[in-house]
RNA sequence: GCGUCCGUAGCUCAGCUGGAUAGAGCACUGGUUUGCGGUACCAGCGGUCAGGGAUUCGAAUUCCUUCGGGCGCACCA
C-alpha cells in the first residue's frame, strides 16, 4: 500500500519522497514534507509548494483527496482502492504481505555449544533469529537457517571430565571435588546414568575413554538443545560441525594469503590491518588451532556456498570478535559488506519484582526448558520478539500469565478470538459478508480498515531494519484498535453487519498473519 | 584506559529513512452503554527525551563532548 503510493509519487516529483503516517488521523492516510525540502531550491514558501503540488493532483483511483496543510501534503486513499485491497487480501490469506525478493541468505544463529542446555541469553537470540527468519521468508528471500555446532576444542574434553567426575559421585557414589571450571548440572546427572547403561560403569574412571564419552556426550547435548528449540517452534535447516572443517585449513590458511603469518612459532591473522586493535594467534607454537581458526575455515565455507548475505546473530558478549572475524573474511577474498553481525543483548528475569529464580542444579543459570514451561512459548517468544534485540532487557514473567490486557499476548489473541466469536454468532454466512464492498464506512471503520492493511509495511520495515519489535508494537495498536472499534459500536443487526464483519475479518487475518510470523498460532477462542 | 551498546513518565519499554501537540503497559485516582465475551473501554496524574554544544526552516531522532550504566578487551569457546 505505502510501496503503491510511495512509487507513484515519486514517479511524479521525479525524486524519492519521504512518506509518513501522520499521527492526527485528520491529515489522513498518508502525508509528505516535502515542500520544506523543495523550497530552498524553488525559492518559494513551503506552503505555496505544497498548495501548487497538492492542485496539480486530478483525479486518481487510489486518491480520494490530496490536501495541503501549512506545508504538508496529506494524501487520503480512496475507499475502492481500500476495499479491492482488502477482498483481495481475504481471498488470498496466504500472499497478503507476501514479497517478491529473491536474495539467497544464510542466516547463522542460536549455535550455542554443546556442553549444556540452553539458558535464556540463549533463548532470546533464538527468538530473535527465527522471527527474522519467518519475516525474510515471507518477503520471498531464500533463507537458509544454520546452526554452527563447537564440538572441538577444550571445551569437549572438558564435557568428558565433567561428565567422567559427575559418575563418579551420583553412579559410583564417590566423594568427589567439582573443580571451579567443571561444568555442573542436572542435565549431565541424567547423561551420566545414560552413560552407564550405553558404556558401562568403568567408562568413569578410565582416562583412556574421555574421548569416546566426549564424542557421544557432545550429541546428546545437542539432542537437548534440538529438543528445547523444537519446544519454541523453532527448526533449523543445516547443522556445521567445527571439527569436521579442520581437514581444510591448510588451504584456507593459503587462501589467507598475506592475511597470515609466521611469529613466535605461532600462525597470527594479520587482522590489525583491517580494524581490529591488534593480530590474532590462529595456531599455537603446539600447532593446536585457536577458536578463531575454526571461524576464519567457517566463513570461508559460507562465503564459497554464494549467498547474497550473511547474517549472525551473536550474544552480545562477542562483540569485540566481529572484527577480527571481518578481517578474515577480507584476507580470503571476500565482500566483508554481505557480513551482517547482529547482537542480542543480556538479559535478566524477574518474577514478581525479585530476580527470577535459578535453577537448582543447572550451574548458575536460568535454563530456557524452565522458562518455556512455565510461562509457555508463546509467551517466551512475544517476550524476546517485542525488545529490541540490541539492548539490555529486563522483564517479569509473571506480566506475560497475567489474562487481562496488561498482558499483550493474551490482549492480542482476545482481539482475535473475539473477531471469530462475533463472525460465528452473526447468521450471514462466509459469502454474504466476503459479497460485501467496504465503502460508505464511518471514519473509525475506515481508520481500522487502514490499520489492518498496514502489515505488509509493517512486515517488511521489521525485516529490513532487523527490528523485529515493530510487529508486536504493530499488533498491538491493531488489537487496541479493534478492541475500541467493539466497544464503541453494535455489529450484529446492524444495516452494515456485512461490511462490518468483513473489515473485522481483515483485521482478524492481519493478526493471524502476524502472530503466525512470529511463531505463535493465533487463538480462536479464549 | 581502549572498544562497543545504551541513558525517553515513579517502573518496564516503544517512537529514531530528521518533520505538524513526545506514546503504550504497569502503578495511582476517578468513571463506563441494563452490554455482540466488561477477559473490554474512557479520563486524570505523570516527561528540561541524562547535561552541554553543533548542523538545520525544523533534532528524542544526525554529529561532537561531558556525565552515568551494561558488555567486551585470551594463544577460552
Amino acid at each position: 500500500m505505502k510501496q503503491r503510493v510511495s512509487a507513484l509519487l515519486r514517479e511524479r516529483f521525479e525524486r524519492d519522497v519521504v512518506l509518513e503516517k501522520p499521527k492526527d488521523r485528520s491529515f489522513g492516510h498518508f502525508s509528505t514534507p516535502i515542500a520544506f525540502a523543495l523550497s530552498k531550491e524553488l525559492r518559494k514558501s513551503p506552503m505555496l509548494i505544497a498548495e501548487e503540488l497538492a492542485g496539480a493532483f486530478g483525479q486518481s483511483d487510489i486518491f480520494c483527496a490530496v490536501e495541503s496543510v501549512k506545508g504538508y501534503i496529506n494524501f487520503r486513499l480512496s475507499e475502492s482502492f481500500l476495499s479491492q485491497y482488502a477482498t483481495w487480501a481475504l481471498e488470498h490469506p496466504e500472499e497478503f504481505g507476501r514479497g517478491s525478493k529473491q536474495e539467497r541468505v544464510l542466516l547463522e544463529f542460536v549455535s550455542a555449544n554443546p556442553t549444556g542446555p540452553l539458558h535464556i541469553g540463549h533463548a532470546r537470540g533464538a527468538v530473535y533469529g527465527d522471527t527474522l527468519l519467518r519475516l525474510g521468508r515471507h518477503l520471498g528471500y531464500d533463507i537458509t537457517a544454520e546452526y554452527y555446532v563447537n564440538d572441538a576444542g577444550n571445551q569437549i574434553d572438558l564435557l568428558a571430565l565433567s561428565l567422567q567426575l559427575e559418575g563418579r559421585s551420583s553412579v559410583l557414589h564417590e566423594k568427589v571435588e567439582f573443580p571451579e571450571k567443571f561444568y555442573r548440572g542436572e542435565y549431565l546427572t541424567e547423561l551420566a546414568k545414560e552413560a552407564a547403561k550405553q558404556f558401562g560403569r568403568e567408562i568413569f574412571t578410565d582416562d583412556e575413554r574421555g574421548n569416546e564419552l566426549a564424542l557421544w556426550a557432545k550429541d546428546r547435548v545437542l539432542e537437548m538443545i534440538v529438543a528445547d528449540l523444537r519446544d519454541v517452534n523453532i527448526h533449523f535447516d543445516t547443522f556445521v560441525s567445527e571439527a569436521s572443517l579442520y581437514e581444510r585449513w591448510e588451504r584456507v590458511l593459503e587462501k589467507l594469503g598475506e592475511g597470515a603469518f609466521i611469529d613466535d612459532e605461532k600462525v597470527w591473522l594479520r587482522s590489525s590491518a583491517h580494524g581490529d586493535e591488534k593480530d590474532r594467534v590462529v595456531v599455537r607454537e603446539d600447532g593446536r588451532a585457536t577458536y578463531l581458526a575454526g571461524d576464519i575455515i567457517y566463513h570461508n565455507q559460507k562465503f564459497e556456498r554464494g549467498y547474497a548475505r550473511y547474517i549472525n546473530i551473536w550474544g552480545a558478549d562477542h562483540h569485540g570478535y566481529i572484527a577480527r572475524v571481518k578481517a578474515a573474511v577480507r584476507f580470503l577474498g571476500y565482500d566483508a559488506d554481505r557480513l551482517e553481525i547482529l547482537l542480542s543483548q543480556m538479559v535478566s528475569l524477574l518474577k514478581d519484582g525479585e530476580p527470577y529464580k535459578m535453577s537448582k542444579r543447572a550451574g548458575n543459570v536460568i535454563l530456557m526448558s524452565d522458562v518455556t514451561q512455565e510461562i509457555g512459548a508463546d509467551a517466551l517468544r512475544f517476550m524476546f520478539a517485542s525488545k529490541k534485540s540490541d539492548t539490555a532487557l529486563e522483564f517479569d514473567v509473571e506480566a506475560l500469565k497475567r489474562e487481562d490486557s496488561s498482558n499483550p499476548i493474551y490482549y492480542i489473541n482476545y482481539a482475535h478470538a473475539r473477531i471469530c466469536t462475533i463472525v460465528e454468532k452473526s447468521a450471514l454466512s462466509r459469502d454474504e459478508i466476503m459479497a460485501a464492498p467496504l465503502e460508505g464506512l464511518n471514519e473509525d471503520a475506515d481508520a481500522l480498515l487502514f490499520e489492518a492493511l498496514l502489515l505488509p509495511e509493517v512486515i517488511e520495515d521489521a525485516f529490513e531494519s532487523r527490528q523485529v519489535q515493530k510487529l508486536p508494537e504493530y499488533l498491538k495498536v491493531l488489537s487496541a484498535r479493534l478492541h475500541k472499534f467493539y466497544y464503541d459500536y453494535r455489529i450484529i443487526g446492524e444495516a452494515d453487519e456485512a461490511k462490518l464483519l468483513k473489515l473485522f475479518l481483515m483485521v482478524a487475518l492481519s493478526i493471524k498473519t502476524g502472530l503466525s510470523l512470529m511463531g505463535i498460532a493465533a487463538k480462536e477462542k479464549m
